[in-house]
RNA sequence: CGGGGCGUAGCGCAGCCUGGUAGCGCAUCUGCUUUGGGAGCAGAGGGUCGUCGGUUCGAAUCCGACCGCCCCGACCA
């Protein structure tokens, strides 16, 4: 492979030493991922990243099913009077809920809201559904989108109607709601790590963090590529809350009256954003060859009656990769210079180039550039679909690795609040410390130095310490972090 | 919601101070020549200057209000 890596850098794109979320603006509407709309937080998601969310939702939706869930669809409007019944629930998401007041003209006897998350219409449903103990578990998902108004916007990350899946399970005893919330975090994490290369923490939310309603809430907490954390998914364990606010009981084996336990989950299209920060650089976006709409692009060269020549061979190569499976596309436009296609596709993020002339047709080879590396090489037209399909492999775990090696470089772990508010102000990254489990000390931290408590991580060292900002026992360890 | 910045062609900007025919680069369209890291030449199209109001013979320009976007902070997936 070629060692030097002399192609320009993209000056259409702010670096990100420069101003990273204006990097990050500039990469989703450059790459055509999503665009502003009229209306404030609500973007439009523009094919191109629309490909990049069904690859997402394609993986996901696969794991969801494998493990015995099934999708269902629930409605857009709830009766405000259900988003009150749970205490907690209502006080958590009132601030953000989106309101319909009349239909037409007439005023609506009772208002509805636009959900924000749909616990309460299911919640009612699950109650008429569920009867005996040989019900459950119920096991239902739902793809859909949400509203939540929103004070500060920004694409994928944080909009104002948004997509997601949200699981809603009910189950007979604590014991398997529980189980069913870590199962589903292990294969948030497996989702998360294996298609998106994103690396990330799993563990249990702080009191003060978790879901509004819920007994416990787990996430998996993953770093961007500026030193802020953000949260890729969350597992909530709603015990018994909503299934008695919601009335969900069933008889038991026992012949006695009892309510379900419940759970809830989900993960949104907040997940571009995150691919988008972890792995992206200053030429633009890079994707994961796992969730990229093209993981190859064939740029032909015109020379002389290339239309006779070059064509003819990029479009068998491109017959040979999709019977090997890979997703790919010809770049034939003739309007544009292989030099612009070549920036074009990087800004994209294309994970694999094939350039293709009249010089490599004479050796019977073509050279194949990868977007992580910027590295070119001559690669021979013989076996080139499994060459190829390797290198994809390759790359998506060197990107893995990358991002892996970018976390562990920017963790640390502190004994003293000097040392973590030190760590703080300098390369901002994850800092693990004691806990003493209080609100008050988590607040003070936050209120000192803007960090938040990402979560406990299940492999964390369970050794007992102090807490970092009070000096009480400790029985674990925190992972804090700024956040998104 | 607080502090700061910006709204002029699809994008990036100049013009505003000192009121008087709305400009530049990129992009787009047409044609020809090109094409191995964002091609060249020639021609063309495209803007109620964020919105509303005020001052004035006359407002992109001066004044006021509002709206939107971005950045930095408090709340959230």
């Amino acid at each position: 492979m070629a060692d030097k890596n002399d192609a320009p850098q993209n000056t259409e794109i702010t670096p990100q030493s420069k101003n990273f979320s204006q990097w990050y603006l500039d990469v989703v509407l450059r790459a055509e991922l999503a665009d502003y709309t009229e209306v404030k937080g609500c973007m439009a998601i523009r094919p191109y990243g629309y490909a990049i969310w069904e690859l997402i939702t394609q993986a996901l939706d696969r794991r969801i099913k494998a493990t015995g869930h099934v999708n269902a669809y629930f409605p857009l409007f709830i009766p405000s009077s259900l988003l009150m019944k749970e205490k907690e629930h209502v006080a958590g998401f009132a601030p953000q809920v989106a309101w319909v007041t009349k239909g037409g003209d007439e005023e609506l006897a009772e208002p509805l809201v636009v959900r924000p998350t749909s616990e309460a219409i299911i919640g009612t449903l699950y109650a008429k559904w569920i009867k005996s103990w040989r019900d459950l578990p119920v096991l239902i998902n739902q793809w859909a989108n949400v509203v939540r108004w929103e004070k500060v916007t920004r694409p994928f990350l944080r909009t104002t109607e948004f997509l997601w899946q949200e699981g809603h399970t009910a189950h007979e005893t604590a014991e398997e709601a529980q189980e069913e919330t870590l199962k589903i975090l292990a294969l948030y994490k497996d989702c998360l790590e294996t298609e998106m290369a994103i690396p990330v923490i799993d563990g249990e939310k702080s009191e003060s963090e978790k879901f509004a309603g819920a007994a416990r809430t787990y996430s998996v907490e993953a770093l961007m590529g500026d030193g802020r954390a953000l949260q890729a998914g969350t597992s909530h364990n709603l015990g018994q809350n909503f299934a008695k606010a919601f009335g969900i009981q069933f008889q038991g084996r026992d012949k006695a009256l009892q309510h379900v336990w419940t759970t809830s989950w989900g993960m949104t299209t907040r997940l571009i954003g995150a691919a988008i920060m972890v792995h992206g650089d200053d030429n633009g976006l890079i994707l994961p060859p796992r969730i990229a709409p093209y993981q190859v692009v064939i740029v032909p060269i015109p020379r002389g009656n290339w239309q006779e020549t070059v064509l003819p061979k990029a479009r068998e190569i491109k017959q040979a990769l999709e019977a090997r499976g890979i997703r790919v596309t010809l770049d034939d436009r003739d309007s544009y210079s292989p030099g612009w296609k070549f920036a074009e596709w990087e800004l994209r993020g294309a994970p694999v180039r094939i350039e293709i002339g009249p010089k490599d047709i004479e050796k019977s080879a073509v050279m194949v550039a990868r977007r992580d590396t910027r590295q070119k090489d001559s690669l021979a037209m013989d076996g080139l679909a499994d060459a190829i399909a390797g290198r994809l492999d390759e790359i998506q775990k060197a990107l893995f690795d990358r991002a892996l090696k970018f976390r562990d470089e920017h963790t640390t772990r502190v004994s003293s609040y000097d040392e973590f508010k030190a760590a703080m102000e300098g390369r901002p990254g994850f800092v693990i410390a004691g806990w003493c489990g209080s609100a008050d000390c988590e607040a003070r931290i936050k209120a000192d130095t803007q960090a938040t408590l990402r979560n406990i991580p299940f492999g964390g060292a369970k050794v007992t310490g102090v807490c970092v900002k009070c000096g009480q026992p400790s029985s674990g360890e925190a992972w804090f972090a700024k956040a998104y």
